[in-house]
DNA sequence: CAATCTTATGAATACGTAGTCACGATTTCC
DNA sequence: GGAAATCGTGACTACGTATTCATAAGATTG
């Protein structure tokens, strides 16, 4: 079914055909609605793969995502609602290990994407800048590392971060942890670095502990641990959401009150934060904010922009009520 | 950066190039690793858009889904996943209303599809018999209605909310009612029908509750307004995990007690019910399993071909312990 | 050593579109 | 009423690949 066929059924040439369908206003009422016609009979619709090979565009924008987490679930959520609003569609590759991505950036690249947006703070940064080749634009996506190999559109971790640790200390914590996901991530690093300074300024110290990866499992281990320990501190600062989810979880199950016995902050403004069950004090990102600013960027092609976007800390249960200090 | 390119580097030509990324055994090994070599140098990938113009094969498995919610979410990052392992590569496009469908279909087949998922039982069946012109192959995904019409992949909705509503009467369950998204999707009558039955055999009516979608918001109003009106039956069947969250937390909120007051159950299976925060029963659906069933109708094309996959009864903490009468 | 088979490569081609150019038919304008 | 501008359409072409066919060189066989 091409446009050849459908130019035979309408009785024009295959110019035609294509014009109605790519700049309808050049050709003559009558005969558009004939062609049109003569389409919706045939269920023709034009190939964008060869009109992708004519323009040199394939309309597709790609995003390689993490496979796992809720966090990078809404981030494709959001990609596919915005791109699917303009005219392009998007491809979706997610990884598990580190060592996938190449491969991964590699076949996503044969399809010569309009757009191509790496997100996770866990991509090498000396893979990025091989991929800017073939692909007409490359942005990064919550990714700091990446800042002036590629434009990059970021949350401000930092920044976010020291809100939470102020409304901790103004709660009146004296001690505190933070609780990371993977200490190589550089969304990580910069959330720790944001906690630690306001704590630092008031004299408490904040030691880091690693959960090994950024899950509800990985949490939940910490959460126990801590609590068979028993030395548990007035907070817990834990890098993101869903690791809050199960360091609460962990806290609970051995009869630690949260936020009783001790608060806990999140990060990222996952759906769940705010459903009662957790009613989680967190950052949350503005997502589609974040979303419409990488597709902006991917229009214009300049190498050091870098977009950071205020994050809103939302108070809630895990932090209400005063330390057993104040 | 085109096969031309290459070969020129390589002193080779152009069908030389393409024969070492499409069938290296036919090409000397020597010859190989020089048009390898001359490839990475120029960062050179075939282009799947002048591929699939000459094939006929796009290479692409386009997946059309709900905007919104938990479980779809999981069922994107399963079937990029799954494809993903494969050489082709997966084209996401979400919807919110279902008007909108029929728009986003269009776009999508443009790309000439391999294989195209229909998923969200709320897609008109009409629909999709006009597509499977333009793709090579559909199948729809959780979507009853679809049987006849298209292949279809389903959980068994109908079996699974009868071994929930079988586990309830165990538990000397003596009333209870169900909690539906939309009353004209074809999962909810099927989920809803399967409880009826076996609450019906014992002489057990099960009032039909419609939230008005499948989500926590709309499971929170239910919850809400069961514990204000005060008449709570002994069990909820709850037709989706993420309608359950907002029902238990709709109730907790009004002082009513899961599972001590009432039993709750779910249907799904997402990750979050599985957190001991909610400890969530429900029919856990085995999803990659489901994925893979679909990928491999993909490849037939037997359009009466309907699999039903069995999902897992599993029981956690709003269903623990007896009813007050047992 | 001649005849045949195998291996390695290159030339040519089709895939379906959207644009450029060319051309005839109107319409506009002085 | 004739020149010029406008409108509508068709013929032709390039986009980059993977394959088929042809061919040349090398290996194998009796």
């Amino acid at each position: 079914m091409t446009s050849f066929d459908v130019a035979k059924r309408a009785g024009v040439s295959q110019s035609t055909v294509a014009r109605v369908f790519a700049r309808p206003a050049l050709v003559a009422e009558a005969t558009r609605n004939r062609v049109s016609r003569a389409a919706r009979e045939l269920g023709y619709v034009p190939s964008a793969i060869a009109g992708g090979m004519r323009n040199q565009r394939s309309g597709l924008v790609g995003v390689v995502v993490p496979a796992q987490g809720e966090y990078w679930q809404s981030v494709i959520s959001a990609f596919a609602r915005q791109v699917g609003e303009g005219s392009r569609q998007l491809l979706v590759t997610t990884f598990r290990d580190v060592q996938a991505v190449e491969g991964a950036i590699q076949s996503i690249s044969r399809y010569r994407l309009d757009g191509l947006v790496l997100a996770s703070s866990t991509i090498g940064v000396g893979q990025i800048s091989r991929l800017t080749q073939p692909n007409h634009a490359v942005v990064a996506f919550n990714q700091p590392a990446a800042a002036g190999i590629a434009p990059l559109v970021t949350v401000d971790n930092q920044g976010g971060a020291a809100a939470l640790a102020r409304h901790l200390i103004e709660l009146g914590v004296k001690s505190a942890a933070f609780v990371g996901g993977v200490s190589s991530a550089s969304t990580d690093q910069l959330r720790y670095r944001g906690a630690v300074e306001q704590f630092g300024a008031r004299e408490i110290s904040l030691p880091y502990i690693e959960a090994g990866s950024f899950t509800y499992d990985a949490g939940y281990k910490i959460g126990a641990n801590l609590a068979e320990v028993g030395r548990i501190p007035d907070a817990l600062v834990v890098a993101a959401d869903e690791i809050a989810f199960g360091v609460i979880d962990g806290l609970r199950r051995h009869g630690v009150s949260v936020p009783g016995d001790v608060r806990v902050t999140g990060f990222d403004g996952v759906p769940q934060s705010a459903w009662e069950g957790y009613g989680l004090t967190t950052l949350v990102q503005p997502i589609e904010q974040m979303v419409a600013s990488v597709l902006q960027l991917l229009s214009l092609s300049a190498v050091d922009q870098i977009v950071t976007i205020e994050g809103e800390l939302r108070i809630a249960n895990t932090t209400r009520g005063e330390t057993s200090h104040g």
